[in-house]
DNA sequence: CCAACCTGGATGACGCGTCAACCATTCCCG
DNA sequence: CGGGAATGGTTGACGCGTCATCCAGGTTGG
């Protein structure tokens, strides 16, 4: 016997789904048409941003980002071409490479930042009271909790 | 003077964007793998099965799934080459397009609807209160209106 | 009537994301 | 040692999603 949604459910479940279809979008192309970013590239030049030289480990983004290893190089590989970054090998390990920030990929970072953070302010946070975004956070930890279980 | 987000606001939204990237992921991996569907595809079928004659205008299922026009049309594309839909004329309008369920749409999504509907329950609400139900709910409403507001 | 405009839809190019396969290097253990 | 397994990374194919462009068929106003 198939367990489905109840009204409430049902509610709330198309509302995320919803959400989570427009925000993004409505996100990256303010991001793309300020600063000539997607979402993608500003998450990868953060990482890099705040890294000692410039410059992380290909498999530590993997993991600071929780991407896989093919997006990343993908990715990568976009982002060089537009001379936001660019690799270098690593000395000591030949498998290696390190992913490195431009000065073009560092001054296009800091001038997508304070447009992009005040996107997210006006479209989530200024609505929002401090309980429901304590609540949002709950909800994203309970179901993250989930998803690693789910996979062992 | 940017904005920038406080610590609360921070952890909320670092959780959202993280549920946000593997919650889907999770769905469509388990129903590519229980039925061989994507959720573009089942929300798509979904759509056409609740149709009289289990057919529906192409700019219909546009306004229903709030998708756009060139969205659906490739979408319809893919599903036609593995015959879970087809493509019919409407008479009286020479442009229009009729999207139809076939049998092979329709046992599939039959078949994965009840698989679907449990993975929600699982990954999200056995974890959550009724009150954090509503407030998704809640929060989801208050962000779509913002973004509605924001193309107006 | 017919020219301008609008609507419904298709297409191509490109970025994003996953999966599977592959390759080189390094590690580890018998 | 030497050979198999693990690690770090790349590539290609494919589905998803957007944008810009195009096109045929309708609609409307002068």
């Amino acid at each position: 016997m198939t367990r489905w949604l109840d009204k409430a459910e049902q509610h709330s479940w198309r509302a995320y789904l919803l959400m989570q279809a427009r925000l993004p979008a409505a996100l990256n192309r303010q991001l793309q048409r300020d600063s000539g970013l997607s979402l993608a590239d500003f998450d990868v030049l953060v990482q890099l941003t705040d890294a000692p030289a410039r410059r992380v480990r290909a498999f530590e983004l993997c993991r600071a980002l929780q991407w896989e290893k093919s997006r990343l190089s993908h990715q990568v590989r976009r982002m060089q071409a537009r001379e936001l970054v660019t690799r270098e090998d690593v000395d000591g390990d030949g498998r290696g490479a390190f992913v490195v920030l431009t000065d073009a990929g560092s001054a296009a970072i800091e001038a997508a930042a304070p447009l992009h953070v005040e996107a997210v302010h006006r479209l989530v946070f200024d609505t929002l009271t401090r309980q429901q975004v304590a609540t949002l956070g709950e909800i994203a930890d309970e179901v993250l909790g989930r998803l690693d279980a789910e996979r062992g």
